[in-house]
DNA sequence: CGAATATATGTCAGAACAGACATATAGTCA
DNA sequence: TGACTATATGTCTGTTCTGACATATATTCG
C-alpha cells in the first residue's frame, strides 16, 4: 500500500488489519476501504460536473449536507451501499460503476 | 427502498428475469436490484468455483450458513456492503469486481 | 471587516442490518 | 426407508448506519 494512501487511510479512522483472525481479511478490508475511496471520489466528480452543492445533492438524495461531506470523505460511517445508492440516484450506470471501479479513479 | 416493496417485488418472482418497474420502481431502485443480482450471481459462481458449502465458505468470512443463502439468493436484509465484502474475502480483485459488475451475469 | 455560501466535523435517536439459531426443504446413498 | 448433507427460510437481539441537527471552518464578495 503507497504510503500516501495509508495516511489517507488513518486519517480517515480505519485500523487496517486489526479485526478478524482469518488470514486474508486484513487484505479484504484493505481492498474494501480503497474501493469506498474509489466510490467517494467518483461520487465527488460527478457532482462537481454537474455543479451541484453538497445540499442541493443531498436534497436530491433524500439525505443531508453532512452525509454527502462524509460520503466524499471516505468516513468510515459511511458504506458502499449508500455511496452506490447515491451514485445509481445520479444516474450512473451499471457499466458505469464498473467503469468506474476498474479505473481506480486518481 | 422500502422493504415491504422489496419484499412484495420478490414475491412477485423478480428474480428469475428482467427487473421491470411494474411495481414503480425508480431508474434507481431497479438498478440497485439489478446490481444486488449481479453480485449474488458473482458469489455463488466463486463459491461454487472453489467447490465450498455454505457453511464451510460462512465460517471463511466469519459469518453463517444462512446468512450466505441469504447472500446467494438476493434476500433484501442483504446489503451490496456485505456481498462485497465477502467477494473481497474471498479474495476477488477489484478490477475482477469491476469486471463482474460490467458483465452484469454470467 | 461582515454577510453569504460551501464544506467539514461531532453527536444522537431511530431505522436497518448482522450473525446466530431453529427449522424446513431437497437431494443422495446405503 | 432413514441417515446424512446442502440449502432455504423465519425470527431474534445486539450492532451499525442513517438523516438530522448543531456548529466549525473555509472562501468569496461587497
Amino acid at each position: 500500500m503507497k504510503k500516501d494512501k495509508k495516511v489517507a487511510l488513518e486519517k480517515a479512522g480505519w485500523r487496517v488489519g486489526s479485526v478478524r483472525d482469518f488470514l486474508g481479511l486484513s487484505k479484504a478490508e484493505e481492498a474494501l476501504v480503497e474501493l469506498k475511496l474509489t466510490l467517494s471520489r467518483s461520487l465527488r466528480e460527478r457532482r462537481a460536473r454537474r455543479r451541484l452543492s453538497q445540499h442541493q445533492l443531498a436534497k436530491l438524495l433524500g439525505s443531508s449536507q453532512s452525509r454527502v461531506a462524509k460520503m466524499e470523505a471516505g468516513d468510515p460511517t459511511v458504506t458502499i451501499d449508500l455511496l452506490v445508492r447515491s451514485l445509481l440516484a445520479m444516474g450512473t450506470t451499471q457499466r458505469e460503476l464498473a467503469q468506474a471501479i476498474a479505473a481506480k479513479s486518481r
